[in-house]
DNA sequence: ACAGAATTTTAATCTGGATTAAAATATTTG
DNA sequence: CAAATATTTTAATCCAGATTAAAATTCTGT
């Protein structure tokens, strides 16, 4: 999960410079945090960064990326787990969070897309919306097969990412405050969902 | 309601311009966002917003704090109104959504107060602390009277901020967003809170 | 230990955007 | 209307931080 490309040095690098440059995206926004303090990080010079990537914003793309392909594992990872809608939201919660929280984060929070290369900035967008549709795809689900109350498909969706997302904000790194986060999470976010046994 | 201190034309100009600000932030980011750019909005030059403040971090630093009192006057609008614990949670949720999309907004998130200077810092971050701690205690409240179920306070109260700071990285001012937003957060977010009849 | 590749640093540029002071314009008041 | 005041613009500075090129170092395999 969340495997690195390859083992190459290079590869192993790159990586642990992505996860030090989303801790500081994270704290200080992506033009608040200068290519210093990543390097800072790293226990290296600014200038060494340019060897990974070509410029900051391609920096921010990268970070973006991971991101994206972390939630789309999550998803997958959901939905093959079968199950009811509900089940698979639960399921998806969990696994984003743990995404996030767990060993192969801190994950970069996509604030800050309006920064990025028009191009960047639409593939970024892209993927962006298709997991949101995903995301509201298996609340459906749920209302369709009974496990999900009718409900604000988008508005209900929206707001359990928006918890989601918030999470690197006032999560620091500490396991026992993880392991609440991932414990707590699906419940929390999902009590609006459960189908009342029917009244 | 998020009265403008005076009706000087002064007065006016500067909450014109921490809504400007607040609503360029939201979309880049402190540093992403250029003086010129929230000048832009305004139809001045960048360097016409010094007539109003000292410097580009004062500028965060009252949309910062004007952030905080509209939160406050939610959770204190909420109080006052009376009821359960989870009456309050339920009234506080609408209100300070209500403050985010309604009229008064666009509202600063506060989502860089490392940015500010030391002085600042720590008293933003002392509002924004005694605020989470209300917002819990609302909760708390309600486990007490029976209106709201045994939760994991903490991360019940951290999910549902969460949820609601998040909500300008989505929403754009449309007003049946707007509208959606404040009659179904409350719902969507105290699902799980709400105690169950006793089993 | 050595050649060659990989990685990092040093030492300059270069640039956008914050900031400032003085000048210009608009607004208010008597 | 004219003086006084309030607001905004023009036209420089100034600086942090991105970027680059060349040099230095570290690594790898033999």
């Amino acid at each position: 999960m969340a495997t690195p490309p390859d083992e190459s040095r290079f590869a192993l690098q790159k990586d642990r410079m992505l996860r030090a440059a989303a801790q500081c995206f994270n704290a200080k926004g992506y033009s608040g945090t200068s290519l210093k303090d990543v390097a800072a990080l790293l226990g290296l010079t600014d200038a060494a960064l340019y060897y990974y990537v070509r410029n900051k914003e391609e920096l921010v793309y990268l970070c973006y990326v991971r991101a994206a392909d972390m939630g789309r594992e999550a998803m997958a990872a959901a939905v093959a787990g079968g199950g009811s809608g509900l089940d698979k939201v639960r399921r998806y919660i969990a696994g984003h969070a743990e995404g996030i929280v767990g060993p192969s984060g801190p994950m970069a929070i996509m604030s800050e897309i309006p920064s990025l290369t028009p191009a960047h900035r639409d593939e970024i967008l892209t993927l962006s919306r298709r997991h949101s549709r995903a995301f509201e795809g298996l609340i459906e689900e749920g209302i369709a097969d009974g496990s999900i109350a009718a409900c604000d498909v988008r508005m209900t969706g929206n707001a359990i990412m928006g918890a989601i997302n918030w999470i690197p904000k006032w999560f620091h790194g500490d396991a026992a405050t993880a392991r609440r986060i991932t414990e707590h999470f699906p419940d929390i976010l999902t009590g609006s969902l459960a189908a009342r046994p029917k009244s």
